[in-house]
DNA sequence: CAGAAATACCTTGCACACGATGTAATCGTG
DNA sequence: CACGATTACATCGTGTGCAAGGTATTTCTG
């Protein structure tokens, strides 16, 4: 019977190591715009929709506050985007675009091809990977939640 | 046409999203052990095969010194491992297991089995992620080193 | 065999990531 | 309406990851 705990046999790895794959392909085009790949990230969260509360980032990418404040003052401080209180709730800061933020998204415009391209995935198997991937993390997330043998 | 820049149909984002999935689902695990992710896997390379100088687990994980030398440096604080100069290379370390770090092998023996229920794959798609990951691993890494238009 | 190049490792600096803790503002309840 | 709980965010400490630069040892080359 196979050991348990090689590591050819662990998906856990396999995933760590693509991860850090894809990051490393990612650097050197976004350190042409001045980019780290997860401030890109905010950048794709705020292109698609602009003027949204940290919370919401924090949701879209599974980020939390002690991540995100920090890397939301480093792309403030480079003049991408503005942090503001909501007057109707002092609590929330609401992010948004400067122009120059704005104008960065034409300045990436060929990364997700150069990426997608760089993956060496066809159409079919990309979709089929984020769904099996999207699955493996809501799994992770339950199991992370509810722990091993959670009772409700 | 959908926007290139959806996050949703981006599989370097599920890649990202889903590493740290699984590595929050690893950290409750491990930390009855006294351990990250990454020291695991230096513990699981060890395991596998012991007394291995640093570039070898850093070829077998994908990471470089800047990362090993300090998780190592904390490991042998730990009491997990020694480091010794090889007297035919005064260069390379080899890194061995003290007796607590094989032993922690016999304590982390249901580590394995509890997250692969936690990923909720079953074998074949388990099998299938991983061919998958490790071509994307390696077609990404091809690309970093070679360059969007590499000319050999 | 001397000098140059390569190798193995270390250290420093920066940027995540996450747990823990702190703070101010709002909400919920009696 | 007082006051405890909740919410939204910030900060701190620790541990990765990686680029860049440094040192000591070996190997290569002329």
């Amino acid at each position: 019977m196979p050991d348990e705990f090689q590591l050819d046999e662990q998906a856990c790895f396999a995933l760590y190591a693509a991860s850090r794959a894809v990051t490393d392909a990612y650097r050197p085009l976004l350190g042409e715009l001045g980019l780290t790949y997860p401030q890109y990230l905010v950048l794709l969260v705020l292109w698609e929709s602009d003027a949204r509360p940290v919370k919401e980032i924090g949701e879209a990418l599974h980020l939390d506050y002690g991540t995100l404040s920090p890397l939301l003052k480093r792309l403030e401080a480079n003049g991408l985007l503005t942090r503001a209180r909501l007057p109707e709730d002092e609590r929330t800061v609401v992010i948004s675009l400067t122009e120059e933020g704005r104008f960065l998204r034409t300045r990436a415009a060929g990364v997700p091809s150069a990426i997608g391209c760089a993956l060496g995935l066809d159409d079919a198997s990309r979709r089929e990977l984020i769904t099996t991937l999207r699955r493996l993390t809501a799994s992770a997330t339950a199991y992370s939640l509810g722990g091993p043998d959670a009772q409700p």
